[in-house]
DNA sequence: CTGAAAGCGCTAACAT
DNA sequence: ATGTTAGCGCTTTCAG
């Protein structure tokens, strides 16, 4: 019933390898002939089968991406930065939007068929060893955006960079005190802006009491959450004292909890304590909240390209780009914007 | 190179048939060559070749979304929605967000390549005759969301009822000087919404003055950002005399702009003038802003649901399913939570 | 320049 | 219960 190239073919009294060369833009058909058949094929109303196309090819033009969905602003800029890129290059995205870990090895699985996608994203995603594993067995070209394996194309944010000079931006600032308030340690990220901030501090000489640093035990989203930021600060108000009178928070999301804890008891940023965050999300800008930049878009951006030349070039050894995010100063932190080394945008923007 | 089922048929001794009908669960295979088979495929790591299943099949198991990113709560939150659901279905999602409206030609002609998705989810795109003429031609499943088509199914947002109610709230407040701050009139939502607020007026036998309605002809987003209700505020600031006690903004993200447009006059909201929003994006949270709250994650599950109801029945008469949305009282209206139709959440949420 | 034919990997109907 | 065969719709040699 669809209609088929036999259907052209024979409309236009010619082989079906014609008018197969002819939607191929292939040379050696004249121009007489081509202009019939893509006529009758106009006239027809003729779509090519994707499936029959993606099987003779061997190539199925499609992409998966995992990515986590429970920090909406990230991924959208991460998605825009990708499709902006894939729109010239005729790919598609075969979102996986994840909501908890669990998911992600029915996810891959599915980009693990054959023919069903030539390459993977895996975006915010800690790779365990036995996907990876999986996925090297399987050899499908993939590439790792905001977190890193030596196995893969990775492309990363500093995080350590980050944390150390968001501290030290702090320290700079004449805090003595400062404290920390962490995502679940047990994530990658969590970790690394711990170093940071803690070798930030050590290099400068000021004392870290434990009772400064409370790390979420939260599981859901590895504690990178709004509730998680607020329940820690509410601890660190109650066990720290004295009080640090700056904090650096993880995340923006957990920012925003901590200066909810912050209000609760009548204290407000910076005056009372100096609050920096992490990742320069929308809602960081209505905070005025003083973070640190991550080049979402671009980052997808970059993971398109490392995909595509991937799939072109298999055996290319893994490569590492490293974005450093720069810092943002606005006014939780009681800072000027001398400071800063990002431009604020003006306008634009969404909801 | 890649493992096929002739290689496992090979290796057990047995014809691809049976393997095929192993992989597929269908009865009629000794239960001792079914593990036998199941158990080299394991060995031999096979995948099995999406394309060519999907082409024997008839069936790619894919759904495309066409969907705006320039909203990105909205859209998240949707999409969220339709993931869970079809979690259970194995259907994937082929997404295609768009930044502007020429793209939504591309889209539309990659998803109506035959056999490539199964069916097609449209989400806040008015569809133009021409391309509705296409989708009929092919008849290819198609689900609408947050838009309408008669000749479609449809699931909407009864944009007409929210700004009625919206504005009923403002007028029972006590307001007798009501104004509007309107996206641009060529979008479908923003004429409706404009419908509804004058009708509530009306009934409510309060005068509207034309000075009292400002709609932007920001092009980007059909106005439904912050800068222009930013700029339409700042407007009607000045040529509105006397100002109106409480505006009514067509969207969230432009209330987000009227509000600093205010406070930039040194005026804030409900103090100088109430301020209700529409959508309820994740923003309007943080604003204390009173607004109309559209149930974006269940129109997502329901756009699945149908969508997989008329891919089995193609032939049933198009549906219409209408949402409305909710008014969700915070404090930039000045009211009191007793009018309240929705539950404030606590806690969890994201950035 | 064009036609015929051999796959691509799988499903499903038909034998056995 | 299992093997065989004919497609699914297209790409790509290989002849001519």
């Amino acid at each position: 019933m669809p209609i088929t190239i036999y259907d052209i073919a024979r409309e236009a009294k010619v082989g079906i390898g014609t008018v197969s060369r002819v939607f191929n833009n292939r040379p050696n058909v004249a121009e007489e002939t081509r202009a019939r058949i893509l006529a009758i094929a106009e006239r027809m109303r003729y779509q090519p089968h994707a499936s029959a196309q993606a099987l003779a090819r061997k190539h199925a033009y499609t992409l998966s991406v995992i990515i986590p969905f429970f920090t909406n602003y990230f991924s959208i800029e991460v998605l825009k930065g990708m499709q902006d890129t894939l729109a010239e290059t005729g790919y598609d995205i075969l979102l996986h939007g994840v909501n908890n870990t669990t998911q992600i090895g029915e996810f891959l699985k599915r980009g693990l068929k054959k023919g069903r996608v030539d390459g993977m994203l895996f975006v915010s995603m800690t790779l365990s060893d036995k996907y990876t594993k999986l996925i090297s067995e399987q050899k499908i070209p993939i590439v790792l955006v905001d977190t890193y394996r030596p196995e893969f194309d990775s492309i990363q944010v500093k995080n350590y960079e980050g944390a150390f000079q968001a501290a030290l931006h702090l320290v700079h600032l004449g805090h003595k005190k400062i404290g920390m308030i962490n995502a679940n340690m047990r994530s990658m990220p969590a970790q690394e802006r711990f170093r940071g901030f803690r070798d930030a501090l050590e290099q400068s000489g000021i004392a870290l009491p434990t009772e400064y640093v409370v790390s979420s035990s939260n599981e859901k989203q590895d504690g990178f959450n709004k509730n998680a930021g607020y329940l820690a600060m509410k601890e660190l108000l109650e066990t720290a004292q004295p009080h640090p009178t700056a904090v650096f928070v993880s995340s923006d999301v957990q920012a925003i909890g901590v200066l909810s804890a912050m209000e609760e008891k009548g204290m407000s940023a910076p005056h009372d304590i100096a609050v920096v965050g992490y990742d320069d999300i929308e809602l960081a800008q209505h905070f005025h909240l003083t973070t640190m930049h991550q080049p979402m878009y671009e980052m997808g951006e970059l993971a398109i390209r490392k995909i595509i030349h991937r799939i072109q070039s298999p055996n290319d050894p893994p490569t590492l780009e490293s974005f450093t995010p720069a810092l943002v100063v606005r006014e939780t932190c009681g800072g000027n914007k001398e400071y800063s080394q990002f431009e604020e945008q003006t306008g634009s923007s969404i909801g």
